[in-house]
RNA sequence: GGGCGCUUAGCUCAGUUGGUUAGAGCGCAGCCUUCACACGGCUGAGGUCGGAGGUUCGAGUCCUCUAGCGCCCA
């Protein structure tokens, strides 16, 4: 046992460039992928968006994961602990069109010799769908390198060879094959069907992706006349620009006020279109006149009510947002008086549905059927969780998981999946007993995974949405908008008799749902997938429950019948110094860099490890500080101790296990055995922030009270018992108390350990009791008279201490005479340290008297 | 509107299965420049546990109601 030696002046600057690369260059933290599966501990690592900017959020839940993973290493574990990229979708999207001042035309031909602007122009230039994809990759390269940095900075123990990127070969070639294989199993289908839509992005949008927004709006009176010229009917809407894509109107069944209409029907104003009234539990009496008009399609609500009620469609909402051209009295659109109508809808027609509202309003008002003036009212309103417009819901050709049918079995997956914290199960349950709809995974995007699909054409030149041409698996991954199906030459492409290829690409959801099998080697590599899944651990964020944790429970259970994990460890949110949730358009996002570099990486790791798994936890650079004061105090007093165990040349002499004999080394040693206990358990339930705390609550007493009790007897004569049987004590409590610390302090305890020990502290085993010789073994519990030496000679110290303090006395100034009046037991207890009491205390007499009350005289000498 | 979580010292939080005077850190105050540590040490003053009721020999810790905050979903 011989390290590098005792540096004069130990610090902690430097320590996470020069440990980091050491540990690569060593190889610490690669996974040895002979382990058999129950050596093995598989962590699914959330793949951070590397477009979105550097966050303090990443670093709080991705020290939770590494301290759980280091732990798990110095149990024996093989750690599988990949890192990935999630550079997919819009965000890449919208950041390459602002740093390059482009955007993509997929109706551009490729331009090899292509060269990105220097300077971005003020109108974007628009580029090939190649040439933009290129850019979004060229621009996530670089941005990976920055979290690397990062993570390197952190001190994440990840194995860096195994990293992947959720856009990269393998994982196009793993979200093909997954989608290939429900395609043929039924389980994904293409179906045109109601669809959310961003009419900004152009896409569809699923109910994962989906947010509630408060918006000002107005209730609009609207007159309907009854056919039977029976008076009239009054709705309110809040949508009257959709009037011309009424199907009907909706009252609940135990309207009383309605009843008497149902089965009738009435006409739309303006358009004179003939609609039923109908009966439905979802129409709300309370809610304006409590008579609705379902429309093609205003909202969700008029899609259960389409469905459920069998409605005719009248879409007048186009995907850009703007009102499509109809013609009334034609099929389908039948009206008492097209002419009027037509008139009507004229005024209507390629105007934005804010545009139209305004119009129609006009319209309505002239026509008297508008009742009254316009009602504000603030109510909420869909949105894409990214966009900034309502969205509309429009009819199109998508494809879909089937994820409704699964719903009892993904109820059951819940309830087997181990949840850190356990109430976290709530959301997965709540979320996924409201699914409404199957899951949307075509996105109407460029940067993307391709769905792997062509279309046949006819000899019409109409494309054969019914008969799609999927590749073999061995092809994969391909791009149908260049590659070119099986049988078909490229020539062929958009021509009569030949093929297209699906313009659309997956779901970010779709890919991400897959990284146990992208990071684990799916089909590509069975020999590491059997040893990796299903894996131990994901580690998330919350809000992420309904999306990615979901998504993957989905595809786990359709591709393999099993959960992708045991464990899900959710972590909370971090918030900005004053609590408040984190946005980047308040402005108040925190940058981790400059926070690692000021307060060092174990002192910011110290931090997030100090909240608790589940609970949001604000910024604090005052918790950080008391990190680094930790991180100094292991420095100092690994010295302190090391310094003891060294003989006259500098050679470091560990006494045996068996040379603790006195009682209170005995007794510190107990007590760490505890302390090793409620670690270990607390790490295997995930709680780092627990082992921390009891880890530290000890290491703090143990300099405080025992370093400073023993510190003479082990200045001692190497030859005499006492010494060491404290030396013994120190490098045995030394090197478990560095151990207990290495997962969340993993700079500075390597450090330390790198001074008198070989190999990495990182690779050690995790401490246990057997460690702590006959103390350890025995337990503080079990052996109450040792453990109680300890605790009067602290008392006693304390008591001394308290006294040199309310006299403003040095801490070395002696003591004439302490009188210590205190129960037999505890007198003997105390008796048994005295020499450590006398020593510590500068203690010249010590007298003991037998008492019921534990009282403590101090004379101090004259100064 | 439904669900979940939180409410303990000035601040941030621990308080496991209910059990002797409720803990920690920060901050604050005072003292000490001790031969591991001034990027320090020591000592101390601060809460009756959001409110009301109940169960119990005994409740911060279980039950009911209630208030406020936060998040998720409608």
């Amino acid at each position: 046992m011989q390290g590098r030696g005792i540096p004069d002046k130990p610090g902690l600057e430097g320590l996470e460039a020069s440990w980091s690369a050491r540990w690569e260059a060593d190889g610490i933290y690669a996974f040895d992928r002979t382990a058999t599966r129950d050596r093995v501990f598989s962590i699914d690592t959330p793949p951070p968006t590397v477009s979105g900017s550097l966050h303090i959020g990443h670093v709080f839940s991705y020290t939770h994961t590494d301290a759980v993973a280091r732990f798990r290493r110095m149990r024996g574990h093989q750690v599988f602990y990949p890192m990935g990229w999630d550079d997919n979708g819009l965000p890449t999207e919208r950041r390459v069109q602002n740093y390059f001042g482009v955007r993509c035309d997929p109706s551009l031909p490729y331009d090899p010799d292509y060269v990105p602007p220097t300077d971005p122009p003020k109108h974007p230039a628009a580029i090939s769908r190649p040439n933009f994809v290129a850019l979004c990759h060229q621009l996530t390269l670089e941005d990976e390198q920055v979290f690397e940095h990062l993570w390197r900075t952190l001190g994440l123990s990840v194995d860096w060879s195994h990293t992947y990127a959720t856009i990269g070969e393998r994982a196009r070639r793993v979200s093909q094959r997954a989608f290939l294989r429900l395609a043929r199993r039924g389980q994904v289908v293409q179906r045109t069907a109601p669809t959310l839509w961003d009419v900004d992005f152009r896409t569809a949008v699923s109910q994962a992706e989906l947010e509630d927004r408060e918006r000002p709006g107005a209730y609009h009176r609207l007159r309907f006349p009854r056919t039977d010229a029976a008076g009239a009917v009054e709705i309110e809407t809040t949508r009257p620009e959709l009037l011309p894509a009424c199907v009907a109107l909706v009252a609940h069944p135990d309207d009383d006020r309605y009843r008497p209409l149902f089965g009738t029907s009435v006409t739309t104003p303006l358009f004179g279109v003939r609609v039923p009234v109908v009966a439905h539990e979802l129409a709300d009496p309370e809610k304006g006149s409590g008579i609705a008009m379902i429309c093609t399609f205003g909202d969700t609500t008029d899609v259960v009510w389409w469905r459920e009620l069998s409605l005719p469609t009248r879409a007048v909402v186009g995907r850009d947002g703007r009102l499509l051209p109809v013609e009334f009295g034609a099929e389908g659109w039948e009206s008492d008086d097209p002419a009027a109508a037509d008139a009507a809808y004229a005024e209507l027609v390629g105007k934005s549905v804010k545009q139209a509202q305004s119009r129609i309003v006009e319209l309505l008002e002239r026509s008297g059927d508008l009742v009254g003036e316009p009602r504000a009212i603030t109510h909420p309103v869909k949105f894409f969780e990214k966009g900034d417009r309502p969205l509309e819901i429009v009819s199109s050709r998508q494809w879909f998981v089937e994820t409704l049918p699964l719903r009892d079995a993904l109820l059951a997956r819940g309830e087997e999946l181990r949840w850190h914290p356990t109430y976290m199960a709530h959301r997965y349950r709540a979320w996924v007993e409201g699914l409404n709809g199957d899951w949307n995974i075509s996105r109407q995007r460029f940067f993307g995974v391709p769905l792997p699909v062509w279309y046949p054409v006819d000899a019409d030149g109409e494309v054969d949405y019914d008969a799609p041409i999927l590749p073999d698996e061995d092809r994969l991954p391909v791009d149908p908008s260049t590659d070119v199906p099986e049988g078909h030459t490229a020539d062929r492409r958009g021509e009569p008799g030949g093929f297209v290829g699906d313009p659309d690409v997956m779901d970010t959801w779709a890919t991400s749902s897959l990284t146990p099998q992208i990071a684990g080697g799916w089909e590509d590599d069975p020999d590491l997938f059997e040893r990796v899944f299903p894996m131990d651990l994901r580690p998330q964020a919350h809000d992420i429950i309904r999306t990615w944790l979901f998504s993957t429970v989905v595809r786990s259970e359709l591709e393999h019948r099993v959960l992708p994990w045991s464990d899900a460890a959710i972590s909370g949110w971090v918030l900005d110094p004053d609590r408040k949730k984190m946005s980047k358009s308040k402005g108040n996002v925190v940058t981790p860099l400059p926070l690692l570099e000021q307060h060092g990486a174990d002192a910011v790791r110290y931090w997030a490890a100090s909240g608790r798994p589940g609970t949001d936890t604000a910024v604090d650079e005052g918790q950080m500080k008391v990190g680094r004061r930790l991180a100094m105090k292991v420095l100092n007093a690994s010295r302190f101790a090391l310094g003891r165990l060294t003989d006259g040349d500098g050679t470091l002499v560990v006494p045996p296990l068996d040379a603790v004999t006195a009682p209170i080394d005995r007794a510190v040693l107990g007590r760490l055995a505890l302390v090793v206990d409620e670690a270990t358990v607390a790490f295997e339930a995930y709680d780092y922030a627990r082992a921390l705390e009891r880890t530290e609550a000890f290491f703090w007493s143990f300099c405080d009270d025992y370093l400073e009790l023993v510190k003479t007897r082990a200045y001692g004569d190497a030859a005499d018992p006492g010494t060491a049987s404290a030396r013994a004590a120190l490098a045995a409590a030394l090197s478990v108390l560095l151990r207990l610390m290495a997962p969340i302090l993993p700079f500075v305890t390597e450090e330390v350990w790198s001074w008198w020990q070989v190999g990495s502290i990182h690779t050690a085993g995790w401490p246990t009791i057997d460690e702590l010789g006959p103390g350890g073994t025995a337990g503080a519990g079990a052996d109450a008279a040792t453990d109680t030496v300890l605790e009067v000679a602290a008392d006693v110290l304390g008591l001394v201490r308290r006294a040199k303090t309310t006299a403003k006395r040095s801490m070395r100034a002696p003591v004439a005479r302490l009188t210590v009046t205190d129960t037999a037991a505890r007198l003997d207890a105390l008796a048994a340290a005295e020499g450590d009491v006398r020593d510590a205390g500068g203690v010249v007499d010590l007298v003991t008297r037998v008492g019921d009350a534990a009282t403590v005289e101090v004379e101090l000498a004259e100064e």
